[in-house]
DNA sequence: AAAAACTGTACAATCGATTGCGCAAATTCA
DNA sequence: TGAATTTGCGCAATCGATTGTACAGTTTTT
């Protein structure tokens, strides 16, 4: 007992009309009259009407869908980001396509060429970290699909971003360390390519120039962003002599591996050694002491990112897309920073 | 310069056959000769064909897309699932689109709206706190929209699901205090309604019951699963006398509630008094003591209800759809309920 | 009053892939 | 050799919505 679906023809031949008019009143077209636009309109929302998006997308060429590419959806950031986009999409009727690329750039690839063949309306893309270049971007521009990047961006294509001031949440950060009296302060970075980790470094070290610290290579110690790389940076960093007073990481995994190496070998935090993170991750509010970290407001750059490609939709000049809108990034201070003397 | 999408016809002209013979031979039909199925495929590879959905969608009525709709993406649990159905579907060629509810019913009745309205394959869904009863899946059944619950399923629903089962794992955490001495355990309960709930209610029950604890009422403590959740239930159990021993929660959240309460009013942990949780998430590895809790196998529960609809697919029986498969939860022991004595 | 402009609607093509039907050529069978 | 079957492929309808064009009837302009 299936029941097919409402097409314009039923409402059509209900009324007397013809397909093309029912179309037109519930577009609220000017050539069709009140009349049968009221009509039209009252015998859609009684059958309950909904437009076959498969043929809308076919005949106009838009699918009312926008693709989403992460490194990952289960984390955190990326998650939160999503759902902003969610909810703002949603409530102009657009729906979401996603992917996860696993941080690898064959995977981004083929994630590209999927959505173009969804005839998706436009990419919303955080880049791998193994993207480098925008060959396989290509595609896109032949088939005038829209990009945006969030946070991850490559810095030579030009499209519409929205991506949060790391440099600014990194000199933050490293300000607030140097200003609670840690001096020689250890740099655990990300791999440097990817915009958002050389930002963070750039941050660090005009915090640093600016009090004054010379900054030798030593400091900036490059890992893997997670656990095993805090652990890492830890050993490598307390092996130096002077020893350092504390390290800022850019990212919260890592934080957490100096934070449990420091643990571990007996260094008190804050005491001994003052730890701060980046990216705000729910578990840091819960260590031990609690990290100090760096939010980089993930919902909110959800919204903006749709925001933005809905201006776009709207007016259907098809430049303006390349505007690139920068958060504040929030510091927010916890314990592992805060040296009370 | 714009290069629109090359289509069937654009072979058909140039390999001179007609675009059902391309089609065909792009689904390997039995009529096509080797020839011409081999020189249509090498074409289309050469020219980067891929088939428009709308149009096949349009015709065929199905749109190689699956509809997910959970109550929060942001949630570690839920992006797990939907990392493990991305990573099945995809690899099947199916799209994914992803509605939340935010544990509304309204916003689960207009989700399953947008959702047929975009012609899914099929719709997989982990209901939210508010929904009690399945009004609003009628419309699924009549347009044959195959539904899949997970984690969170209508008990009276005759459809496939992937649960965990959540009364063991609650057995099995319960009957851990029990062993490690822990007598009067009081539980955190979430909303009763929730099938999930329920059962990990049970398993206490079942639990104490088989240790030959009677459980007195006010020993079931019924509260939001959140860390305020958490702290009130602290408070009011600990205002019983005699004094609870442990506190067996249905959530993270609100084992963490309990915890920093217990921190905060000078109990330890667990020497004074054991915590358990559920759910596995990220911040409980990391929590002081860290937090004993039930993982849920988010990722594996993805895989199978993709699993499971792939399947249904294969054989278009439209029966067989209501397998019900029950994954066993890994009770992960940590510091917050291990006495040594 | 004739011409011009506007209103309201229908017709039909179109988007791209799928598929039932039909037909000719090739093959098998009697 | 003629009939029956099989093979290979094209024609044309179809899915449902959109949209340019046409056209009759009305209203406005000159």
């Amino acid at each position: 007992m299936k029941k097919p679906h409402v097409t314009i023809h039923d409402i059509a031949k209900e009324l007397n009309v013809s397909a093309s008019t029912v179309s037109r009143a519930l577009q609220n077209h000017p050539r069709i009259s009140e009349s049968t636009r009221t009509a039209v309109q009252k015998m859609a929302e009684q059958y309950n009407y909904q437009p076959n998006v498969a043929a809308a997308s076919l005949r106009s060429g838009r699918s009312k869908t926008v693709g989403v590419i992460v490194p990952r959806i289960n984390r955190n950031f990326f998650s939160n980001v999503i759902g902003g986009l969610e909810e703002s999409l949603a409530a102009s009727g657009y729906h979401l396509m996603i992917c996860q690329t696993h941080e690898q750039y064959a995977n981004e690839a083929s994630a590209i060429q999927t959505l173009i063949n969804a005839r998706v309306d436009a990419i919303i893309l955080s880049i791998s970290m193994e993207t480098r270049n925008n060959e396989h971007l290509q595609g896109l521009m032949e088939k005038e699909i829209r990009l945006f990047f969030f946070d991850r961006a490559l810095e030579d294509v030009e499209t519409g971003s929205v991506v949060v001031d790391d440099k600014l949440g990194a000199y933050l950060s490293v300000k607030h360390l140097l200003e609670q009296g840690y001096r020689r302060i250890i740099h655990v970075a990300g791999a440097d390519h990817i915009n958002i980790y050389h930002a963070r470094k750039e941050g660090y070290l005009q915090a640093m120039n600016e009090a004054g610290i010379e900054v030798p290579d030593q400091w900036i110690l490059e890992k893997p962003l997670m656990v095993q790389g805090g652990e890492a940076a830890f050993l490598t960093g307390m092996n130096l002599s002077p020893k350092p007073e504390a390290f800022f990481c850019a990212g919260d995994y890592a934080a957490l591996g100096v934070l449990q190496a420091a643990k571990s070998n007996g260094v008190n935090v804050p005491e001994d050694l003052g730890i701060t993170g980046f990216a705000n991750e729910p578990f840091t509010a819960f260590l031990e002491p609690s990290l100090t970290t760096v939010d980089q407001k993930g919902g909110v750059m959800g919204k903006m990112v749709a925001q933005m490609f809905l201006n776009c939709e709207e007016k259907t000049t098809l430049s303006a897309t390349c505007e690139k809108i920068v958060l504040q990034p929030e510091l927010i201070i916890r314990n592992s920073s805060i040296l009370n003397r």
